[in-house]
DNA sequence: TTATTTGTTACGGTAAGTGTAACAAATTAT
DNA sequence: ATAATTTGTTACACTTACCGTAACAAATAA
């Protein structure tokens, strides 16, 4: 599952939980309502409930809820919690390229790019938070 | 092909002519130098040409060659020439999601987010020159 | 004990990325 | 003119990633 899809996912989920707070949902309702099947929303779920962004139980009345208020919740939180891997990440091919040969040497210099950039974009996302996103949703 | 490949590509290519000039260097050449199939490079060089950052010639006497000097190429240009897609793209998955609904409204507000981390990014890359690199990589 | 829900794994189908070959068109050398 | 070289482009097999779905053990409540 893509980088973005999942942060999406996650956040569609997130604001779903949100709404229907404090009261339980189930991964089987949530993902009807988003549009996704419910054994890939489960997998992104589990990842949030163990960073401590929502809460699982399982049983009949379990199901998923909110562990976080919305305005503590940020971007880069849940990207983080559901992505170990970068968003962007370069092709290293150390095959067939000599050691301290100008393509190594630029290998690392993108490798440090990319690794810049991706800083950038997760500073970006620390200043979003869910709460941040419902409103403007609600303002469309 | 993805796009950090083919701006990495695309670096190591120019890097190549630079060290070359004013020989004009066959894509047989370069590409056994940065370790990548001569006619995928050819591919991501036409593309340059087209975009005046190279000079082709066909013929015995033909090969590649910069076009512009190392501090007017840059990064930005470089990307914008090889790939027409952006770095992110965003799922919108119109099927399975009703029209005015919550997941489509976050649909739309992703798609705007990752435009302006797409921005965010083409305004740092104007900011890198071949030159730049060039420096960097030879203090190294 | 039964029913429900999470957490995880697996699998087939589809799309994207990679590496290579092939060949027409253009250009130069002989 | 003819042959040789190089670009520009297309095609193809192979691998990898992605997507949608199903399945089932573990946990929990009725």
């Amino acid at each position: 599952m893509s980088a973005s899809t999942k942060l999406s996912t996650s956040v569609k989920a997130l604001c779903y939980l949100e709404r229907a707070y404090p009261k339980p949902v189930s991964s089987s309702e949530i993902a009807a309502a988003i549009g996704i099947n419910s054994s890939k929303l489960r997998m992104i779920l589990s990842m949030l409930a163990k960073n401590g962004i929502v809460e699982s139980n399982s049983g009949t009345t379990g199901g998923f809820k909110l562990k976080k208020q919305p305005s503590d919740i940020h971007l880069q939180e849940i990207y983080c919690a559901i992505e170990d891997r970068k968003a962007f990440h370069l092709d290293v091919r150390k095959d067939s390229i000599k050691k301290n040969s100008l393509p190594e040497k630029l290998n690392f210099y993108f490798l440090d790019l990319f690794a810049e950039v991706q800083e950038n974009i997760e500073d970006k996302m620390k200043t979003i938070s869910l709460e941040s996103i419902i409103k403007k949703i609600n303002n469309n």
